[in-house]
DNA sequence: CAGCTGTATCTTTTT
DNA sequence: GATACAGCTG
């Protein structure tokens, strides 16, 4: 062990041997935070001996466990089977299936992701009279998961006074919401994070049974959990205080997930022993890009503070390119990936494209794919949530989880079978009569009056199928499960002919790589010994993440968002987009705290670079359907203008624009904060009676106004077409005329 | 009453 | 530029 300890820096070896009481080690970028905590772990079990059943380890991502695990692995020198790595969501999914009976869950509980809450949510607002149209089930969701990441119950939202019209219903749908999934058997996301909690509380013997478990426990990513996530962790080390975080409080980037810096900036506080690391030596970057992140971040406010430094050359500078359009700077990275390639040798998987948004991929896209350079898009439209897998996953839901109505509703007519939502509706109402599940209720439905025999013939036979699939999935393997289930539900054969062939080819391909997926896994699984169910296949997909599916050793230039990017690096980065407006992303309502998350969103994508670093941005932008102007970003007037190269701007004039740079971003700053109002000044040239003009239906006049901001829905009655027309203020392009 | 067709809706980041 | 939903048709 004591050769192990010579591949560390004395900063991360004495972290490492801190072995007992809390600590809190500051990580900059690439400062070896994995390498740490792996050798933390690693060395608890070779020199204390440590038991490894008693650690646990939680990371942010399924990959980062699987690395962090090898790791291990290779340093000990044996497979770990015992050993709890994972993410909070896995994690915590693991012990509600030990401990699900206890919560009134069967072990076989349904993991519902957003769309399949969404669906729940639709049913619920349903029986409710909130003021429709205002409020979409989206935002209502996001509400709800707010609520419950910060370990809210319904009747804490009745406390307190609404902040909104929308909050006075909130504790209502809330606990219908809770009831409705608790009759499918179901969690949801936030309910992995908060049902633990409530174990632990409600049953003080689990909760010793589980801190006696874990005598280590270790969390990375730390600026990234919410509160949910802290209370879980404060539960389960509030007797040993054998607690370990990572983190690094300037590449905090999910406050708008219910992320609170404040757990990292507060550690000491909550644990006052705590020992405190700072790891602020980079082995990833050149100087002059790690100098230039410095630059940028240090404008931040909300940090404790440090400063990153590097033995490395200083290397290239930042080149920075202005593009006429999107066309161009697009133009621009293929010309990058290009020179990269011949001049300097690099292969695809070296470099990588990121942007803020996902939408902004597909203008990349078609440019890699025309010249002929391997690209792979990480996150975008995901594997596991196209409708042809939702379909297949949905059956399999059902089979393992017969009480989850929101998938045997998904697929109950799919492929076609003639039961629509009207029979449904009736079995659903019968359901609650008898006080039965869906699924029994259809089992039962020659008793419904309101159902001819015909259609209940129709409905029995969806019964049965189902039936006898339950009956089959003890006696098959996973994969042979599956691709029965696609022959014989029809579903298959439904890709095969229906649609377009080129369509049909891509379904069928993707249904294939399921199969290949269920394989995969069982034999994963099959290896520690384990017979893999379906239900386990089930978890695993509901709880990756988008660059778990993501495979580095494909040569291929990488694209994805800036947040993906996370704890990743790549020795050519491009960073794209950099505009006010795209980053900073322009919100509605903007504060400093959002500006300071985008900053530090830059941060880490600059960070992600080893050796050359590209940023770029466009004059002007296809946004929605018109060409958008835009100016550079705020970000870019905060790198030193000497670590920065660009072909466009002539040297000579670099003192010129290092005086006019400070006055430029006091001027963008001042914009960001003033685009949220901009648009309730703009409210004001709408008022009932105002003459407007719409490109499409011609001349109007406004007759009634809901809501503000862009989210305002205007009604108006145009006078050539003689209509009436509802629409929403960002997208409708109304003009105000003259009458 | 199921199933198709056209129109409205919407793009922040993700477990 | 795709998807969801409403409204129409058979």
């Amino acid at each position: 062990m004591k050769s192990i300890l010579e591949n560390l820096n004395e900063v991360q070896r004495e972290a490492v041997q801190q072995t007992e009481g809390p600590v809190l080690i500051l990580a900059g970028a690439g400062s070896g935070k994995t390498r740490t905590l792996s050798y933390r772990v690693a060395y608890l079990m070779d020199s204390n001996k440590v038991d490894p059943a008693h650690i646990l380890a939680v990371t942010f991502t399924n990959k980062a466990a699987r690395e962090m695990r090898n790791r291990i692995e290779a340093l000990v020198g044996n497979r770990l089977s015992a050993l709890w790595i994972g993410t909070f969501h896995s994690i915590c999914a693991r012990i509600l299936r030990i401990e699900s009976e206890h919560l009134g869950y069967s072990k076989n509980f349904t993991i519902y992701d957003v769309d399949e809450q969404v669906r729940a949510l639709k049913k619920i607002i349903g029986l409710l009279s909130i003021p429709q149209q205002l409020y979409s089930p989206k935002m209502i969701q996001n509400r709800l998961s707010r609520i419950k990441n910060q370990f809210l119950y319904p009747e804490d939202r009745e406390q307190g006074k609404p902040a909104d019209e929308l909050d006075i219903y909130m504790p209502d749908i809330y606990r219908r919401y809770q009831n409705y999934i608790i009759e499918n058997n179901a969690l949801d996301f936030d309910d992995l994070l908060m049902k633990p909690i409530e174990l632990f509380e409600r049953f003080p013997e689990i909760r010793k049974k589980y801190a006696n478990k874990f005598k280590y426990v270790l969390v990375d990513e730390y600026q990234d959990t919410n509160h949910a996530q802290y209370l879980f962790i404060k539960k389960l080390v509030s007797g040993h205080h054998n607690i370990c975080v990572v983190g690094d409080e300037d590449q905090s980037i999910y406050g708008w997930r219910g992320a609170d810096i404040n757990n990292i900036l507060n550690f000491s506080r909550d644990f006052p022993d705590a020992k405190i690391f700072k790891m602020e030596e980079n082995y990833r970057s050149n100087g002059k890009i790690l100098a230039a992140a410095n630059a940028v971040v240090e404008n931040n406010k909300a940090r404790i503070g440090k400063k990153l430094w590097t033995n490395k050359p200083a290397g290239d500078k930042v080149s920075l390119f202005c593009a006429v359009d999107d066309r161009e700077e697009t133009k621009h990275i293929v010309d990058i990936i290009h020179d990269q390639m011949f001049t300097h040798k690099r292969s695809f998987k070296d470099m990588a494209v990121l942007y803020r948004t996902n939408a902004q991929s597909r203008i990349f896209e078609d440019a890699l794919r025309k010249n002929a350079i391997n690209y792979t898009i990480v996150g975008g439209v995901k594997f596991f949530e196209r409708k042809e897998i939702k379909d297949l996953l949905a059956y399999l839901k059902l089979i393992v989880n017969p009480h989850d109505s929101v998938s045997l509703k998904r697929i109950v007519n799919f492929p076609l079978r003639g039961i629509g939502e009207i029979t449904v509706n009736k079995i659903e109402k019968f359901a609650e009569i008898e006080n039965i599940i869906l699924f029994e209720a259809m089992g039962r439905v020659d008793e419904i009056a309101a159902i001819s025999p015909a259609m209940g013939a129709r409905v029995v036979e969806f019964y049965k199928l189902i039936k006898s699939f339950i009956g089959l999935s003890s006696e098959m393997s996973p994969v042979e499960l599956v691709s029965t289930l696609a022959s014989e539900t029809g579903i298959l054969n439904h890709y095969k002919t229906e649609y377009d062939q080129y369509e049909s080819e891509s379904r069928v391909s993707n249904i294939r790589e399921l199969f290949r997926s269920v394989e995969e896994f069982t034999e994963e699984k099959n290896k520690d010994g384990k017979p893999a169910t379906i239900s386990d296949y089930l978890e695993e997909v509901s709880l990756l993440t988008d660059v778990d599916t993501w495979n580095s050793n494909n040569n291929a230039v990488t694209l994805m968002t800036l947040h993906s990017a996370k704890g990743l690096e790549f020795p050519v980065v491009c960073i794209t987009g950099m505009e006010m407006g795209v980053l900073p992303l322009q919100r509605n309502t903007a504060d400093m705290e959002e500006l300071e998350e985008e900053r530090r969103l830059l941060y880490v994508g600059m960070t992600r670079a080893q050796e050359k670093l590209y940023l770029s941005y466009a004059k002007t932008r296809k946004k929605f359907n018109n060409v958008v102007d835009s100016v550079a970003s705020l970000f870019i007037d905060e790198i030193p203008v000497d670590l920065i190269e660009s072909g466009t701007e002539a040297l000579s004039q670099r003192e010129t624009i290092k005086k006019n740079r400070s006055s430029a971003r006091r001027k963008k700053i001042q914009s960001y904060f003033q685009a949220g109002q901009s648009s309730q000044e703009a409210d004001s040239e709408f008022k009932i009676g105002q003459p407007v003009y719409h490109a499409t239906f011609g001349k109007g006049k406004i007759k009634c106004l809901e809501g503000s901001g862009d989210k305002m829905k205007i009604t108006v009655f145009f006078t050539d077409e003689n209509i009436e027309k509802k629409l929403i203020k960002k997208y409708a392009n109304l003009t105000p005329i003259e009458s």
